[in-house]
DNA sequence: CTTGAATAGTAAGCACGCTTATTATATCTA
DNA sequence: TAGATATAATAAGCGTGCTTACTATTCAAG
């Protein structure tokens, strides 16, 4: 039977991640970044300067999807878009003094979201968790490459 | 230190909501039936002729949202809303005779996204992922009423 | 050099969540 | 009974994701 819950988990996920978000956003709000503003925001701070073609690859969303998204961040003054001169189809997007400033704050209150989250989860059950969503993303990346027969293989993908 | 992962709590439960999202709706596109559609369509099932304010309780959503979703459901053939004679503001929610039919078929899709999703994932760690998201959504669940200063006080006492 | 394919970005329009405000109906109370 | 309050549903409009289709630019052949 399946009274371990695991018809569940598509409900769990979800409602999970609806919380943490609105938990996230209910926090951020006075600075006026939204958990999405936020996630592209860490990987500009990483990489100040990169393409919108990259930072829909590294946020695994569309172009299309990136570029409303930096369209509102840059009325917010958190990222600033300038021209490549190299390749004049390019935009490299860079943070603002403003976004410097903000990081910091910004990801500790991320952690403070991730501790409430966390309360009452012990440490060894904490890494199981962490382990089982990597190995939950592993799986249906993986499934989505073959069925998309985009299969790029190994294409370098660290940090 | 948090090279436990923990600090990626946030990005990992978003990605697994996004592909799992996206793994059943492309195996459900058949049908037109969505996944936050179908999550409806299983309160439906449970209760037919539930009105929409308990549909929003039980989703945890916005009134709003479930009428703008009951629309879409309507226009789709899935259910059907009817008036109550008792309380002529409440619209009924009953499912069509097509929702019976996919209702089975939609159910075990949803469960072979889920084992397709902890393939490798050992019964033990299964049921720990299960728990961990549980507690989750209850921490982020009590905290949302005392952040918003309605403290019902205890009316219901978890742990 | 010129044509054609690939790539970067955007526009339009949809789904599903939200906040805020409105309408219709019920219910409570003075 | 009349007026105030509460509740059910919806409207309008926004954020963030999507698909599809478009422009501008670069690159690869010829």
């Amino acid at each position: 039977m399946v009274s371990d819950g695991i018809d569940r988990l598509g409900f769990l996920i979800h409602d999970v991640q609806r919380l943490m978000r609105k938990r996230f956003e209910v926090r951020a709000s006075g600075l006026g970044l939204s958990s999405a503003q936020w996630r592209l925001l860490v990987r500009v701070a990483k990489e100040a300067g990169v393409a919108q073609a990259r930072l829909a690859e590294l946020l695994e969303i569309e172009p299309i999807s990136v570029s409303r998204l930096v369209d509102r961040m840059e009325e917010g003054g958190w990222i600033e878009r300038r021209s490549d001169a190299a390749d004049r189809r390019v935009r490299m997007i860079f943070p603002t003094e403003k976004a410097n400033a903000a990081y910091a704050d910004v990801k500790s209150l991320a952690g403070e979201v991730y501790e409430e989250s966390l309360s009452g989860v012990s440490p060894e059950d904490r890494r199981v968790l962490i382990r089982a969503l990597d190995v939950i993303v592993q799986n249906l990346t993986d499934g989505e490459a073959s069925s998309l027969e985009k299969i790029k293989s190994a294409e370098g993908a660290a940090a």
